[in-house]
RNA sequence: GGUGGCGUGUCCGAGCGGCCGAAGGAGCGCGCCUCGAAAGCGCGUGUUGGGGAAACUCAACCGUGGGUUCAAAUCCCACCGCCACCGCCA
């Protein structure tokens, strides 16, 4: 959500930021209109409601036919009160509700246009040559047979396409990507954090994705509850309606956990292997800090990021997300794509996210310094997303024969050196 | 799943139809006292929204949502959460 004053004082800088998303810009004028008359509303309420709470003070202290008299002008005055407050209620809800359409201001750097207009900020190792290593990359799913290590057949047969089971060394790779992930986290200062991966609607909506990403969160109507695409949810609903200290900024968490997607609309696309799938597991950052200090922030869960990706010794690119292709949270968004030799293409593995004051609006989440009470910023980034990371680690580092060998940093949670076939 | 109890400000805790945004205490801030501190004393100390240039003022908020009433923290209903015990399951 963003701040009603700056819509008001703003609305062409609003108007063009949507734009820029093409999203509709006409939300921006229903959204100021909803707010004034929202206004005029909670005045006509408050003007009666006074009158009323004056009124009834002196209905106390009469007696006999004197409050019989008094008692009859309270009732018309308590309808009057009755159908200004539902009309209060009424313009209050229409205002919030277009004001929660809009999405968050974009970041002037961020690149203006589609999907495909993204800007490479940098290329970091190079891809292999097979060539000179004289044979032919095998893919993830024919690697992952060979080692026994992914069953996406098996995952079909129990739970449907994009389902899949990890199993071998595939399940143990997960364990250390996972242990590799949180203990660089800790030594960086996050909280570890395992949350709960169904949520409440308010904690869905507050982070944004009941919107345009609404059709691919799982919903459990029966219980009224979602099930999360990423714990970004549930970590940043953790400090929902709370008052943070100064002091404290930021609160950095490194969430673990299960992550499902429903993948609408992505029919017939990355249908092989593991690259899109409807579960997995995933390490994530999330920052709460001040607002000024968000810049700086994203920076560093972008480092992180290229670390993480770096220490897998991954070829990858960092990409300037353009601004169609950004969540409605985000103000801006870096991509780290890896190299994936078999599609000749790189690939998004993490992402990280500038929200500003966006979400913590939404969720109530707020610090008390000298200047008053304000939202914080927030800022997510994945720091490994468990199917994906298999996928470029096993291509990556593949043999002639199909073995893989075990990149340094993983070796010591796995106890191996290489992926042998089984 | 059953029974009983509870949910009030930063915290503890009183209030159980109008005088209650809410006693009292703790904490915190400022001042006095002191060489300095502690103790003591005095004053202050919530959030959100509206109006206003401002001083200020009005409204709402006592778990949440409804209801009764001229008037609700206080009465009624539903829901949620917490605690205790019982039953069942892991």
């Amino acid at each position: 959500m963003i701040d009603i004053k700056f819509l008001r004082e703003n609305p062409d800088q609003v108007r063009l930021s949507q734009k820029g998303r093409g999203e509709d810009e006409n939300i921006v004028t229903r959204a100021i209109t909803a707010d004034d008359e929202r206004r005029a509303a909670i005045v006509t309420f408050e003007a009666l409601r006074a009158e009323q709470n004056v009124f009834s003070k002196s209905v106390g202290a009469a007696k006999g036919d004197e409050k019989t008299l008094l008692l009859e002008r309270g009732k018309e005055l308590s309808a009057k009160v009755k159908i200004a407050e539902a009309e209060k209620v009424e313009a209050e809800t229409k205002a919030r509700e277009l004001l929660m359409l809009l999405s968050n201001l974009l970041d002037p750097k961020a690149p203006i246009g589609g999907e495909e207009d993204f800007v490479v900020l940098e290329h970091i190792g190079t891809p292999r040559d097979f060539k000179k290593d004289n044979f032919e990359p095998k893919d993830h799913v024919e690697l992952g047979k060979l080692l026994g290590a992914i069953d996406t057949e098996r995952g079909a047969k129990v739970s449907g396409a994009r389902f899949y089971y990890l199993t071998g060394v595939g399940a143990l790779l997960e364990f250390a990507l996972v242990n590799y992930a949180i203990s660089s986290a800790v030594k960086a200062g996050f909280i570890p954090v395992i949350p709960p991966v169904l949520v409440k609607p308010a904690a869905m909506e507050g982070t944004g994705f009941l919107g345009q990403a609404a059709e691919n969160v799982f919903n459990l109507e029966k219980d009224d509850f979602y099930l999360v695409g990423t714990s970004e949810v549930p970590l940043a609903a953790f400090h929902m309606d709370e008052i943070l200290s100064p002091e404290k900024l930021p609160l950095r968490y490194a969430g673990y956990s299960t992550c499902f997607r429903r993948e609408a609309g992505t029919y017939g696309k990355d249908t092989r292997g593991i690259i899109r799938v409807h579960q997995f597991d995933k390490v994530e950052m999330f920052t709460f800090c001040k607002p000024e200090d968000a810049v700086a922030e994203h920076q560093r869960l972008l480092q992180w990021e290229k670390d993480f990706l770096q220490a897998m010794e991954i070829p990858f690119r960092v990409i300037d997300v353009a601004s169609g292709d950004l969540g409605s949270s985000a103000t801006r968004k870096f991509d780290c794509e890896a190299w994936i030799p078999t599609q000749n293409a790189y690939r998004e593995v993490t992402s990280t996210s500038n929200c500003t004051e966006f979400q913590a609006r939404r969720l109530n989440i707020r610090m008390k310094d000298d200047q008053g009470t304000k939202p914080v910023a927030t800022l997510n980034g994945t720091l490994v997303a468990i199917p994906r990371m298999i996928v470029a680690i096993l291509e990556n580092h593949q043999n002639s024969d199909g073995t893989v060998n075990v990149p340094a940093a993983l070796q010591p949670f796995l106890g191996m050196t290489r992926f042998e076939l089984v």
